[in-house]
DNA sequence: ACGGAGATGTGACGGATCTCACACTTTACA
DNA sequence: TGTAAAGTGTGAGATCCGTCACATCTCCGT
């Protein structure tokens, strides 16, 4: 699944994408690193050429509330375009060397305008996202704590997912037990005794700080999956 | 507050809403029924003229997630504009008789692609939207049921809020238990407890189904509220 | 190869929250 | 205005989940 997939996300919101990387400038950017904080005046985005980066919440209690987890490709620092208030409302860190292509919101707003097809092609990629973030979040919230983990893992296989020979599906991304209790909204003491108890049933397996799925279907079963679209069913 | 932020949110999508208005026809709604299902295919936009609806998601046990109540000029039935799979998401169940306007999804995406001042106007909607989605998200569940009950009052106030005389808020809408904890995620009895604690401290009371708060800043206070804008801390 | 930092594994305990059961109150409307 | 249906209030017990404490493991740099 998971390289045709790839493939046909690629070639998606293509001028769009073409645009940013005709950007102003190339920004390199470094493993934990801030690309821009929560509350920052917002008047760039970015598209990501190489490397990875974390968006997410963080609160004065220490608390960390993840959101997505993007590689080259994604698009970040959306949501500030034509907003009245512009401003981030989540942190962006740095979480593998990299480099982004930067884009003045003033500059691409103009140009959106301007081009019908990259209207649409944004419009498609913010409704997108929108729909992801809605289905994410009835998962997390109406199936307990093992409910949103494993509908976390079931995200994380459609956008890292690499399927193996035996069938089983590697998440290609080194997952500590405190990132995913960051996704899920869980401490990592619970994410830890959750995964150790899907590793007795055989339905994963971790090795090099890599988790792998041997059955999906039994995650998917669990939290009553519809097999939504997988643009949709996704982290990033 | 509430009076001068209703005006000033009337005034906003002018463009977006009067292109709805002019549409092909108008429906009747009848409390009870449903304007759209999950799963069905959409191909309509709804802008909302009078009477209430409420959007969530109905699973197959029973439980339920609500999302937004929409009153007059809200509009439903959005995020399928664009999309590749264009399938409603959510339901939307009718809660007050009013009427809609009906607008199809073809002729409306036509238009704000033709329409700067449309397009404009429809992403900023889409922005907000999606900024609303994602603050109510960690407001739901970084602090545990008691924070999602308390942000969902704060959010009510912000959508819903009738500054009283005497300075409290009446939530001019009329909200059962059960409702409320569709929203947060939680049981009807476990909300029932905490309204009734926070009657006990003075910080709300409860007339003929409707409540009105009168220590916003206690809630507040508790969720760590960061006061962002209204138009994102809202409930629709 | 070693030491230390960071990550994982795990028990014990307590509080939060859900579930079930049922009494009581309010509302809708015949 | 009486009566059923719907909604609210509340106890008891079970379960989930977070917190704390500490042992163990792993990986990285020197």
């Amino acid at each position: 699944m998971s390289a045709l997939q790839a493939f046909e996300e690629k070639k998606r919101f293509v001028h769009l994408k073409e645009l940013l990387r005709s950007a102003n400038h190339i920004q390199k950017i470094k493993k934990g690193t801030f690309l821009f904080q929560e509350g920052m005046v917002a008047n760039e985005l970015y598209l990501i050429l190489s490397g990875k980066i974390q968006t997410g919440k963080i609160c004065q209690d220490g608390k960390e509330m993840c959101f997505r987890i993007c590689s080259a490709g994604e698009i970040i620092g959306e949501l500030t375009l034509f907003t009245s208030e512009p401003k981030y409302l989540l942190t962006a860190k740095v979480i593998e060397d990299g480099e982004v292509a930067v884009i003045k919101k003033d500059y691409l707003e103009e140009q959106l305008l301007l081009n019908p097809t990259l209207t649409f092609e944004y419009m498609q990629w913010l409704s997108n996202y929108a729909r992801r973030t809605q289905t994410k979040f009835h998962d997390l919230i109406l199936r307990g704590k093992k409910g949103a983990l494993y509908s976390t893992l079931i995200r994380m296989c459609n956008s890292y997912g690499v399927r193996l020979k035996n069938g089983s599906i590697l998440i290609d991304l080194p997952l500590k037990n405190q990132d995913l209790a960051n996704f899920c909204g869980t401490t990592r003491e619970s994410v830890n005794r959750m995964l150790n108890s899907l590793k007795q049933k055989g339905v994963i397996s971790i090795a090099k700080g890599k988790i792998t799925i041997h059955d999906l279907d039994y995650l998917k079963k669990e939290v009553q999956c519809e097999n939504c679209p997988v643009e949709i069913c996704r982290i990033e």
